[in-house]
DNA sequence: GGTGGCGTTTTACC
DNA sequence: ACAGGTAAAACGCCACC
């Protein structure tokens, strides 16, 4: 018997005897690397239906004893069923608790119980380790208490401990949570960071050129190539397959918890196990020798998830783009633009060409390049970190699966791994079918106001909290509270259109599991933005950060065809509501005095009328006193000046398209063009200059200056290529698409000219002129690379003049008349 | 051969 | 396929005169 500190960081499991085992590695505080053997209860629920007696049921039982299973080489039977009061849905049910010997068998057994009495089979596709982290308690990242037999070269379970390259393992036997406490310092994971450099882009068809491993005190690139100069990182060895043994050897040798690339899943792990299967190298990175497995699973694109027993291996981009996206600056996810904006780093420059073409001399910049990659990645998990572990801690699910995970997989783990404080049974995962039928639904979305175009003064804003989520909460909508008819004293949805008739959908005044666990959320989000503004730090910033995420992803879920708990009614309800509310503050505003400009979904902009901020704070006070349940507006701010304009065709205001500039000078811009990635620098620059001089003075006269220069400037061709350089991102394979468009033609190219799309999928090109006269913009598109002019005329009338022209319209002003020299013949010219 | 409506595509807002 | 709907805008495509 041993007693010891453990931390969980990567589960899986193993069959012995047909039973199956979690295996779960982690660390203890001294840092040894610690790993469990445990097992726990199998079973799966029959829900039985309602009027069921006695009898029935014992003769059920008796029958569901009986049932044998001869499959896949396994031979097993039901172990022993009970019966339980438990919830489904939210009702009341009888369920069987039916007990297996291996979770799967599950499957088969569910299969085996299609029995009259029988109206639901449930709880058999969590998974192992998620059912087993629900059933031990001994969740990932939280530190317990430990006690157990060390396993040390004991033959038990087929000799798993010998090998294993582990400090000491443990079949456990006791566990007790010892901190839950934010307080308490995190583990410190051994972190390496990699990267390959390889000829061929296409997964195995060229060789790999060198490795870099970068982690604490470790910096090495691996290479067959000779360095010019003399470099104490690099490592030669004599080819690629000694280049493969000696990155084995290096990862074996730091054993680290988390090995880390960049799109490592789609490009890194499995290019260096293609060349490893074709030179006969193991790839044994495994703490148990085994190799890298490639799943499936959650494959966006195509692509698989590369896992390593024992190491958790990681694709930081998924986190990022799950995690941060919406909220990050960088218009793409490479590498490049991600590190620049969280590290104030980034690559470092190298022109690509193939390992023949490469000089001498030119070697040691690509092993610098092919360093400073894993140095990127190494400091971005840095970064991340704080923010992935609070996020395992929330959702309860290995670091593994979290970092692969969409935001449908982080509520859907919440919901799963908090069920047995409700009593309730999971639901299933949707089929096939379902899954199709749910996506030919739609349902209304939000109410977007229609500005009247013009440069207003003194603006306030109001928006609701957390709308969708504490509408959720407030009127407890959900797929288990939802009612096939109306009942006496239940919430009534406000009026719905669907297909083109006029329903009502009700639900029970009984609070559901999903609004409990949504308001649960939003409390802890509440605490812990409260915690973080008392003690600044990144765990309580982490924290925040979780809950907000979870948060803001509650309707996205109701909503999302493949959630557990999706539910169209509930959906449906929510947007109505979110309609309601906004229309009504819209209106109440309104009532109030004040001319309200704009409305978006959750917002409402409006003029203060020579009403003091404290009348505008007095009157939110009032709105909210008339808000039910946990619905709150929230003044989002006061703006000096605020600008909208007409759309592009036509005079009517264009939707979620404004400028505002705050009492501190700072601007506030939606919707333009120079938010837009696919615009080029040159007018997104001007637009947002142009924005700035009218906003801060509301004088147009100066911005009409600097536009004249700007034009001047293009005529005279001043401009430098990067300033108009258009970048579109390739969304599919060349040859799906039906509209050729100029990123396409671009795209097309640069395949003929062998040129690699990044990673990012971002083609970048320009317009250029012709020697004939061509009337497509795609038959002017060059590439950056490409010799050639700008063609004046598109980046005036296309780019240029487009940005501001609706701007100036505001004013009266007339740009393209001004500049164009060309009449435009609109409609609206002649009238 | 110009043009106007429509479908496709990308990107942003909330 | 892997959170949702609303909206702007550009461009190709194609019928039509």
């Amino acid at each position: 018997m041993i007693t010891t500190d453990f931390t969980p960081i990567d589960y899986d499991y193993f069959d012995f005897e047909g039973r199956n085992y979690a295996r779960i590695i982690g660390r203890d505080k001294q840092g040894k690397r610690v790993c469990v053997i445990d097992s726990c209860p199998i079973y799966l629920w029959a829900i039985l239906s309602d009027k069921l007696n006695e009898k029935k049921i014992k003769n059920l039982i008796e029958e569901i004893k009986e049932i044998r299973l001869d499959i896949k080489g396994r031979q097993t039977n039901v172990e022993k069923v009970e019966l339980h009061d438990k919830n489904f849905l939210g009702k009341k049910v009888q369920a069987l608790k039916i007990f297996a010997t291996n979770y799967k068998d599950l499957h088969d057994i569910a299969d085996r119980l299609v029995l009259p009495g029988i109206e639901n089979r449930r709880g058999y596709d969590l998974g192992f380790v998620t059912h087993y982290i629900v059933e031990s308690g001994i969740s990932p990242l939280q530190w317990y208490k430990i006690e157990g037999d060390v396993l040390d070269n004991s033959g038990e379970f087929g000799g798993i401990d010998q090998n294993l390259d582990s400090d000491l393992t443990i079949r456990l036997q006791k566990h007790k949570k010892i901190v839950d406490d934010i307080k308490e310092p995190g583990f410190a994971p051994k972190i390496l960071a990699y990267d390959i450099e390889s000829d061929e882009f296409q997964i195995g068809k060229g060789e790999i050129l060198m490795v870099s491993l970068v982690g604490e005190n470790f910096k090495k690139v691996i290479t067959f190539k000779k360095p010019h100069k003399k470099l104490d990182y690099v490592e030669v060895v004599k080819d690629e397959a000694e280049l493969l043994e000696r990155f084995v050897h290096h990862v074996r040798k730091v054993s680290p918890d988390f090995l880390v690339g960049y799109f490592s899943d789609g490009f890194d792990l499995p290019y260096l196990k293609a060349r490893a299967t074709h030179l006969k190298i193991p790839l044994n990175l495994g703490l148990d020798d085994s190799q890298p497995r490639f799943f499936r699973a959650g494959a966006g694109k195509g692509l698989g998830t590369g896992k390593i027993s024992g190491i958790v291996h990681i694709d930081l981009m998924k986190f990022i783009q799950t995690a941060y996206a919406q909220y990050m600056q960088s218009e793409t996810l490479s590498l490049n633009e991600v590190s620049r904006e969280f590290l104030g780093d980034s690559k470092k420059d190298f022109k690509f060409k193939h390992s023949s073409k490469i000089k001498k001399e030119e070697w040691d910049d690509y092993f610098e390049y092919n360093l400073h990659d894993s140095v990127l990645t190494y400091g971005l998990f840095q970064k991340f970190w704080p923010d992935m572990q609070e996020f395992v801690r929330v959702i309860q699910e290995p670091v593994f699966d979290l970092s692969r995970a969409g935001l449908s997989r982080y509520t859907e783990s919440y919901i799963l791994h908090n069920l047995d404080k409700f009593n309730e049974i999971p639901e299933r995962r949707p089929k096939y079918e379902e899954i199709g039928e749910r996506r030919n639904v739609r349902v209304e979305g939000a109410f977007v106001f229609e500005p009247t175009p013009g440069l207003y003064e003194n603006i306030a804003m109001f928006d609701f909290t957390s709308m969708h989520t504490s509408i959720i909460v407030t009127h407890n909508l959900s797929k288990s509270t939802f009612l096939k008819k109306k009942e006496k004293n239940s919430y009534e949805s406000p009026e719905i259109t669907e297909k083109g008739k006029k329903v009502k959908y009700y639900f029970s005044k009984k609070p559901g599991f999903f609004p409990e666990l949504m308001k649960e959320i939003f409390e802890l989000r509440k605490k812990a933005k409260e915690d973080y503004k008392k003690n600044p730090n990144i765990t309580t910033k982490a924290r925040s950060n979780a809950f907000k995420l979870l948060s803001a992803s509650a309707h996205g879920y109701v909503a999302f065809f493949g959630a557990r708990y999706y539910s169209h009614e509930a959906s449906a309800s929510i947007l109505a509501f979110v309609r309601k509310y906004n229309k009504e503050t819209i209106e109440k505003v309104e009532k109030a005095g004040h001319k309200v400009i704009f409305g978006d979904t959750d917002s409402v902009a409006f003029l203060m009328n020579n009403k003091t901020e404290a009348d505008i704070k007095k009157l939110l006070e009032k709105l909210n006193s008339e808000l039910p349940g946990i619905m709150q507006l929230e003044l989002e701010d006061f703006f000096t000046r605020g600008l909208w304009v007409t759309r592009r065709t036509g005079t009517i205001g264009a939707k979620k398209k404004y400028a505002l500039i705050g009492k501190d000078g700072k601007l506030k811009i939606r919707g333009f063009e120079t938010v837009r990635r696919d615009w080029c620098h040159l007018a997104r620059e001007l637009q947002n200059k142009i924005i700035r001089l009218i906003l801060k003075d509301g004088n147009e006269i100066q911005a009409l200056k600097y536009l004249k220069e700007i034009v001047k400037k293009v005529k005279q061709r001043e401009i430098a290529r990067d300033e108009i350089t258009i970048r579109t991102m390739l969304q599919k394979p060349i040859e799906d698409y039906k509209a050729i468009s100029p990123h396409v033609i671009a795209a097309k190219k640069m395949k003929a000219l062998g040129i690699p799309i990044s990673g990012a999928n971002l083609i970048e090109y320009f317009v250029a002129e012709t020697r004939e006269k061509k009337s497509l913009v795609r038959e002017k598109v060059k590439l950056p690379e490409e010799k050639g002019e700008y063609n004046i005329e598109y980046y005036l009338n296309r780019q240029i003049l487009p940005a501001v022209e609706n701007i100036f319209q505001v004013f009266g002003i007339e740009v393209r008349e001004i500049f164009s020299g060309k009449k435009q013949t609109k409609l609206g010219d002649f009238k």
